[in-house]
DNA sequence: TAGAAAACTTAATCTATGTTAATTCTAATA
DNA sequence: TATTAGAATTAACATAGATTAAGTTTTCTA
C-alpha cells in the first residue's frame, strides 16, 4: 500500500491560515522544540485507523477527503461526518480509550501528523482556544444533522446534506461557483441519513427534475441556491470562523 | 418570577468533583483573583436563555433539570440534550454569536454563573482540559442520538433515550437502582426523537407490555436492563470519565 | 372544590419510505 | 478491447409511523 511519509511545511500549505492550522504554524514558527509535522500519502480508499483502535496521534487533513463511520452493534453504519481540508480528526482527550469511529479516504488524500496536540495547546492557549473552537464545531454540525435527521423529509435530509458541504467546502474555497466535488456513493449518502439506497436514489431524481441540484459523476451543482436554503432553513446560512481570543 | 441570586461555595456542592466543576473548585481555592461564584434559583418551566439572545456568561447546573431545544426554520422544535447536574451549558468561544437554542428548566433548579470561564482556562491549562473534555462528551451524545435516530426503530430510539439518561445520571449518583426521574412529557420525548407523540405512547406503552421499561408520573424505570442494553448497543455501557492531565 | 386547561390515550385511516428483485449502466482490470 | 464487479436505476409491494379525530384522565388555578 503506498503510503508515502514526509516532512512537510505549513508555510506552503494552502490551508495555513484556517482554524488549528494556524494556529499551529504561528507556534512551529516561533517554538524550535516541537519539529515540522510529518504527512502521509493515502490514496482512495484507504483507512487512517479502525473503530476499536486506540489513538496514538492527531491528524489533519491537507488535501482530500475523509469519512468519519461508525458501525452500530446492530451491524448498521454510519457515517459521522466529512472530514475537510484543514479539519482537526483522531483527536480525543483520553488516548486509553479507542477510536469509536473508522476515518477512510474517499479520495487521494495528504494527512499531517501531530504527536503532541494537547502539549502544544498547554504550552499555547490561543491554540487551545482553536482547538474548542473545532469542537465546537463539530457538536453543533452533529446537532444540525441530528435535527434534520430527525425531523426532515427525504428531499429535506438529502438537500441539507448538500447544502452543508457546500458551505463548509466555500468557506474554503474549494467550491466552483455553485459546484463542489461530491466523492459519495448513495450508499455514503443513505449512511449519512438513514434512508435506504433505493430512496436516495429516487429522491437524487425528483431534486434534479425539480431544478434543485443535480449530481453526475462525482460532482454536485446547487441549480438553486435560494429555494435549496428555504428548504433546508436560512438560519443554517451563517458560517462560523474562528477569530477568538481574549484568554487573560 | 422567583429568581433568587445568591453566592454559593463549591465546597458545599454535591457535583464538586464532576468534570468543569472539579476544576472550577480547585482554582478558586488557589486563585484569590477568581471570585466565588453567583447562582440562581429558578422554578420549573423557566427559560435561562433564549435561543437569538448574546451569550454574556457561562452556566453549570447545580441541581435540577434544565432542556436545551432550538426552533427550526420551518417552525418544528427539536430537544438538542437535557443538562444534567454538573454539566455546563451556553458556553460559546465566540460571545458574538447568538445562541441557536434556548435552555428551559424541566424542575426546579439551580445554577452556577461562571463569568470568566475562558480567562480562568487561559490561565489553567487543566481546566481547559477538563472544558475539552466536555465538548467532546457533549459531541459524542449528539452523535449518539444522531446514530439512533437515523437507524433506530420507534422503540430503539425511545429505549436508547431512558437508557442514556439513565446512564448519565447513575455516573453522577442521581439513580435510585433501575429508577431514575423523568421530567419529560411525552411531547418532549416526541420533540427529541423526532416522532409523533402519538407513536411515543404507543411504543410506552408496548416497551411496558414487554417488561423492558416503564414510565409513570414523570419517573422511570428500566425494568430489564440487560435487554435494553442489547436492544441500544452494548458498546454504549462503556460511560465517560473525565481524569486526563498530561499537558506539559 | 369546581371548572378549565393541559396531558395522555385509543382507534381508524393514510402516506412516505423501506424491501425485494430484476435490469441497466459504469468503471476497473486483464 | 472484452470481462466482470460494482454502482445506479426502476418497478411492485409491504409497513412503520404520521395524521386526524375523539375521547379520558390529570393537573392547575380561581
Amino acid at each position: 500500500m503506498g503510503m508515502n511519509n514526509s516532512v512537510v511545511f505549513c508555510k506552503n500549505c494552502p490551508r495555513n491560515h484556517y482554524g488549528v492550522c494556524s494556529g499551529i504554524e504561528t507556534i512551529l514558527n516561533q517554538d524550535r522544540e516541537f519539529h515540522p509535522l510529518k504527512s502521509q500519502n493515502l490514496p482512495a480508499k484507504q483507512y487512517v485507523f479502525y473503530q476499536g483502535e486506540s489513538p496514538v496521534k492527531t491528524y489533519i487533513l491537507r488535501q482530500g477527503w475523509i469519512l468519519l463511520t461508525q458501525v452500530s452493534a446492530q451491524g448498521k453504519r454510519q457515517v459521522l461526518r466529512s472530514v475537510l481540508p484543514g479539519d482537526v480528526f483522531g483527536f480525543q482527550t483520553d488516548l486509553n480509550k479507542p477510536f469509536s469511529y473508522s476515518a477512510m479516504t474517499l479520495q487521494d488524500s495528504i494527512v499531517c501528523c501531530v504527536p503532541d496536540l494537547l502539549q502544544m495547546c498547554g504550552r499555547y492557549p490561543e491554540l487551545f482556544i482553536k482547538l474548542i473552537w473545532e469542537e465546537e464545531s463539530e457538536k453543533k454540525l452533529a446537532e444540525h444533522y441530528m435535527v434534520n435527521i430527525a425531523h426532515g423529509s427525504a428531499r429535506e435530509k438529502i438537500s441539507f446534506m448538500a447544502f452543508e458541504l457546500y458551505q463548509r467546502l466555500k468557506s474554503r474555497g474549494l467550491n466552483k461557483a455553485h459546484v463542489i466535488p461530491f466523492p459519495f456513493k448513495q450508499e455514503d449518502i443513505a449512511d449519512t441519513l438513514g434512508m435506504s439506497v433505493i430512496h436516495v436514489n429516487r429522491t437524487l431524481h425528483k431534486l434534479e427534475q425539480d431544478n434543485l441540484l443535480s449530481l453526475h459523476k462525482h460532482e454536485l451543482k446547487l441549480l438553486d441556491c435560494e429555494k435549496l436554503a428555504t428548504l433546508v432553513g436560512m438560519d443554517f446560512l451563517e458560517l462560523d470562523s474562528c477569530e477568538i481570543s481574549d484568554v487573560a
